[in-house]
DNA sequence: TCATGATCTGAAAGCGCTTTCATACTGGTT
DNA sequence: AACCAGTATGAAAGCGCTTTCAGATCATGA
């Protein structure tokens, strides 16, 4: 193993103090061009790359920014992840992943190994940590949250309005000709993202003079399988309906597989839609109509947010939206002038 | 902002020195039990947690991980980090990330980067840094390599034997009767998966004594769009096929689009196999027959190597195999018998 | 009773870097 | 010639922890 070099190797190649290489290093000083070439030569000559766990106990920050995520493996937080990651290029930080697999007390021990780590800042995604504990951790250090509304902390959320957004989907269907919708929902919880696209679907089919009815609408976990089981409910309530709507693209697929199975067509015989717009929603077949959160755009977004508070420089959060991507799961209702 | 505390805060409080906190949190010695209650409630009552990377400082490691991977966004890549990370679990050891975008340059940058940050140990999954680089970096640390056989570097690999892999698509599609196989190819280098799949499709042709018909083969990137295009390239060029064969699942993907806008039903007209069994593969329609690569696994498997040569145990480095997956995109070539 | 080893604990050095502080030079001014 | 502001540099302290080393304490057996 060839030894790894120090800033003092440096040094003492090169006859300064180990403070003058390291203020060559960082810029924060001027220094005599005939050391600083000695320096540059000494640190070519020895291959010397400066310890970062070093630095970071130094100067008291570590350079790397903690994010939460529920499984670096889904689609979705893939693309968001990857966003975080684009957005802290050419920083000097990097990001510094955990995974909380939707399980509170694991994203509680992943914020906790992340403080360990003394990062700088914590991005969080699709968290479920309560509001209270989220804003006693931004007294620690600044948080991103995405995908969220923190009361409090609004000035450092990222989301789409899903209500907004949410209603986008339904009005389109709505706009094609149908009126009995079938939604396949998210994880219900008590608030979060799947309840208020619930209500955008609700409020919708209200705003239409459409009747709601409970019987259309099943509870999924925005896995594929959920929407698989999804439309099987909706068959064994002898449910009627000529298009569904789900809370998200994953168990849109799943929704478009029972169909298949079923030999129901997509758009023919029933339209779909779905809500994110991951990547792969362009190559379904068909290609699957659905409201595109940007999700990459959201990740970037927030690492900037978290640079700009470490900073200490000012930054507006720009609004995101959800925007309606029509492909080809959709189709006006037979029979039906839109 | 709370302070943050440190062992010696713990110390002041528990009327001990330092150095008995230090030890207590390690367990590496003991201590009366007095004193240990003493530092106990003490770190209870400040919440004190240690900072790693002062203990990355003085014990010489980092206990991360780095890991470099091509897109985290990439369902490929995400399944492999999922594996890194979950075979981390409860090592105390954590990945860090970084993207090389399939850029050689990139990747470099990400090993440099992580270098400095003084990982204790890299795993790189997709890489195609040459050898000789490989080589060298392993002399520096424990390096293990998923996907990809490097020569000096044998034990310290991970992969399937993409030659008996691919074979086992092909074979399939043989044994129902199919002669008339096209191929989508990944990324053409010099050597590699890519190359070693496509030489797998023309052994097992010929092994079948089916002629090698370069018209049916088209060169793909492993992404999507690229089996669109190919299957638009096949048609152009007015190749006749009962069915298609693609170096990976994304590409199917395209491919299963590309046919479905030509109204060519999917496994009717032509069968369809993919490799690599994405988690969204048995839920694409129809559901997909592909050769299983077990990547979380692989990806798990990396992570125990690493750690296994961290901590100088022995390990075997167990092989993993490919393994057909047959679902509903491939039938039996009409008016054949198999 | 005293030497002996075993056991526990604190002082202090050190990990590789940054940064303050003080010193030694500059080159003007008056 | 004496003085001062300004500049370049090194010495040294310190970031929060681990670990060596040595001292203190104690039980034990001769």
């Amino acid at each position: 193993m060839p030894e790894i070099k120090t800033l003092s190797d440096v040094a003492t190649i090169a006859q300064v103090s180990p403070s003058t290489v390291s203020r060559i290093l960082n810029g924060t000083a001027v220094v005599a061009k005939d050391k600083r070439e000695r320096v540059l030569k000494a640190i070519e000559q020895l291959n010397y790359r400066p310890n970062v766990i070093a630095q970071g106990l130094a100067r008291g920050q570590s350079m790397t920014i903690g994010v939460v995520t529920q499984a670096i493996s889904s689609p979705f937080y893939g693309e968001a992840l990857a966003g975080v990651e684009e957005g802290l290029e050419g920083s000097g930080y990097h990001a510094l992943f955990a995974s909380g697999h939707w399980r509170v007390d694991e994203e509680r021990e992943a914020l906790s190994m992340l403080t360990s780590r003394r990062v700088d800042a914590i991005i969080l995604t699709g968290s479920s940590i309560p509001d209270s504990e989220l804003q006693q951790l931004s007294k620690t250090l600044p948080v991103v949250i995405v995908g969220r509304t923190v009361i409090g902390l609004e000035c450092n959320c990222i989301s789409v309005d899903n209500r907004v957004s949410g209603s986008l989907g339904i009005q389109h269907l709505i706009s094609l000709g149908h009126r009995q919708i079938a939604y396949v929902s998210g994880t219900a919880t008590v608030q979060g993202d799947a309840t208020e696209r619930l209500e955008a679907y609700c409020q919708t089919l209200r705003d239409a003079g459409i009747k709601y009815d409970p019987n259309l609408v099943v509870e999924g976990d925005y896995q594929e399988r959920s929407g698989l089981f999804g439309v099987e409910t909706l068959f064994a309530r002898g449910a009627i309906f000529t298009a569904i709507a789900c809370a998200n693209d994953q168990s849109a697929y799943g929704v478009r597989l029972a169909l298949h199975r079923r030999g129901i067509r997509v758009p023919d015989d029933v339209s779909l839609v779905g809500f994110d717009d991951l990547q792969s929603s362009a190559y379904t077949t068909p290609p699957l109509t659905t409201v595109r959160q940007p999700i990459v755009e959201m990740g970037r977004l927030a690492s900037k947010m978290a640079l700009s508070i470490l900073r200490g420089t000012p930054f507006k959060t720009s609004e995101v939206h959800g925007e309606l991507v029509i492909r080809e799961s959709t189709a006006i209702l037979r029979g039906t002038r839109a």
